[in-house]
DNA sequence: CTGTTAGCGCCTTCAG
DNA sequence: CTGAAGGCGCTAACAG
């Protein structure tokens, strides 16, 4: 089945097609009467405007870049990111959209990929939390979309802007030890997620560092890896506190499931900071709103300089390499849900 | 500024239009030595394949749909209900996109919206948190774009899905007056904001039906108004601890400002719910995360409802007028910033 | 005011 | 394997 077009309204209505086309457009120089005319064939046709052909023969060309993340987890980091996406975007002078792209999984990750760059329907590519493999990179090449990679692994072997996760496991679990902390449990995902990633066995590996580095044991009790989010932290948290020789302090791998331990703490008629401190990760905006103490990871700022990079990328005459962006080291920010043990 | 064409490419290697064509596309029917020197004056004339024009011919298309958005403000909001979005999109049978476009004035809202129907780069537009003039609801329909506005007001003469804030204001405070509190404090924006919506006064209004039906006073100082997020209405907590009469409960008009309040009850030592009960409107994510009882208006559901009504206006044969989904009623969910006062 | 005529940039036959 | 020609659906001059 095929859309009628222009034209077969033009020859309903009795007129050409350059009127159908200034009806369409709200040109004003037509008569009432033949508007009018030309509505009704427009009804009765049920004729829609091709969008892809109205864009070819104007001038303005929309203009847009490119975001493929993870889809159903980790909003609000994203949503933070994006902010920062924004913001650059706001200040850029030449005016582009943002197209996103959610990967349901991995291969539905490779399958947008791959239309990606045979449509190129955008001028750069961000990609947020998702390895992108050299095949796509060479072919994001060849098809001249220059890319970043916004995540929190290092040491990848294409541009990406984030941060050391065994550094900042360290950090979080080191300000623990220095509080005063020698019982110290870790909160995680399981240590390989659905895309491949190693997000959590790097924090843990930071942890491990830091906890051995001050001569401490880790208990294997402490350790509860489980699904991502809120309620697998919040169960985990339980089951920790069921431990008659239970941790004064724990290291959440991200901020909402240190939000889930602090549920799982008040829950259990216990104090948060007085009687178990957590310490979350990513500083995500409503660790500031909720006083938790996390470790910052500059996601808006990370989505901030991404996005620079590319718009310098694509402005650039040839295609140069330009240096990527680095963020400000990890750092601990302190708030209300750690203090000293009693 | 033009950019280079399938054409210059085939002038400077030499071959004809047809053959880059292949080369673009991958076709295997080429031989190494002329995909090569193709390659080579791609790369050179920084030739980028124009996305619009090569769908035109093409069965197949990326299609998308846009969604618009007041820029930086009420993020997370916004994230819940692109979740929703997301969510209806994944179950789609069609491929769409999402294009996002942000709105950093009144003006430029409205430059976005003439460039969305000139260029139509999008099949639907879903419309958050803005009201969509007359005007552009006309061009709209006319360029067969069809659209959706997704907010918290009420009343409006074009499609709409949000819930009546009178109604919720009053479920919120009649919830407090049930509890047992006769000092009931409202922190809110004021009550017009820069994009003409009068979100806050309609809360209040609720607000004041509720203590009114209730035969309770409302004391003006009780009233603290001012610009929107956390920030403003910790401060204004804080002004309302100083009340020798200080309230014994807080109606706060959104999640992220009732998180402001909370922050600043407890900097004073004073504790919540015990010594101030303070709800929230919104329902975000993180009201469940932190335990905030909240008006819950269904940010999430909202979105995938808005998709799927435009999904479906989409397909639809002729632009009949579908109904217009609707959102369960608003309800108040009790967690655990509330309690009957002492 | 309105019809006609070129394209927009690319893909896809169709011959060669 | 490759060049030329026709057309995708619409817009934008250009004449009337």
């Amino acid at each position: 089945m095929t859309y009628p077009t222009i034209r077969d309204v033009a020859r309903k209505a009795g007129v050409g097609v350059g009127t159908v086309s200034r009806v369409i457009n709200n040109n004003p120089r037509v008569s009432q009467e033949t508007q009018a005319r030309v509505m009704d064939a427009i009804q009765e046709l049920g004729f829609r405007p091709n969008h892809i052909a109205r864009q070819l023969p104007r001038k303005t060309r929309l203009r847009s870049i490119g975001v493929i993340t993870q889809a159903f987890v980790n909003y609000y980091s994203f949503a933070d990111r994006l902010r920062g996406v924004q913001k650059a975007l706001y200040r850029a002078p030449a005016n582009f959209e943002l197209t996103l792209y959610h990967a349901s999984s991995l291969e539905n990750y490779e399958e947008r990929l791959a239309s990606i760059v045979s449509a190129s329907p955008v001028e750069g590519l961000m990609v947020v939390d998702l390895d992108l493999p050299e095949e796509y990179r060479a072919m994001l090449t060849m098809a001249g979309i220059p890319f970043i990679g916004i995540n929190h692994f290092q040491g990848a072997d294409w541009p990406c802007i984030g941060g050391d996760n065994v550094e900042g496991g360290t950090l979080a679990t080191e300000y623990l030890i220095q509080l005063g902390h020698r019982r110290i449990a870790y909160v995680g995902d399981e240590f390989l997620d659905y895309y491949g990633f190693i997000t959590s066995s790097e924090r843990f590996e930071g942890y491990k560092r830091a906890m051995e580095g001050a001569g401490l044991e880790i208990d294997d009790q402490w350790v509860m890896l489980g699904e991502f989010g809120y309620e697998a932290a919040r169960q985990n948290m339980l089951r920790l506190l069921n431990d008659p020789q239970r941790p004064t302090a724990v290291f959440a791998m991200t901020d909402i499931q240190a939000l889930g331990c602090i549920a799982a703490i008040r829950e259990s008629g216990l104090r948060v900071p007085e009687d178990i401190s957590v310490i979350g990760y990513d500083d995500l905006d409503l660790a500031y709103h909720t006083g938790l103490t996390t470790v910052r990871q500059h996601l808006e700022l990370s989505g901030q300089l991404g996005l620079e990079y590319l718009l310098r990328l694509i402005s650039a005459d040839a295609r140069a390499s330009l240096p990527v962006p680095r963020l400000p080291p990890l750092e601990v920010v302190p708030r209300q849900t750690t203090c000293a043990p009693r």
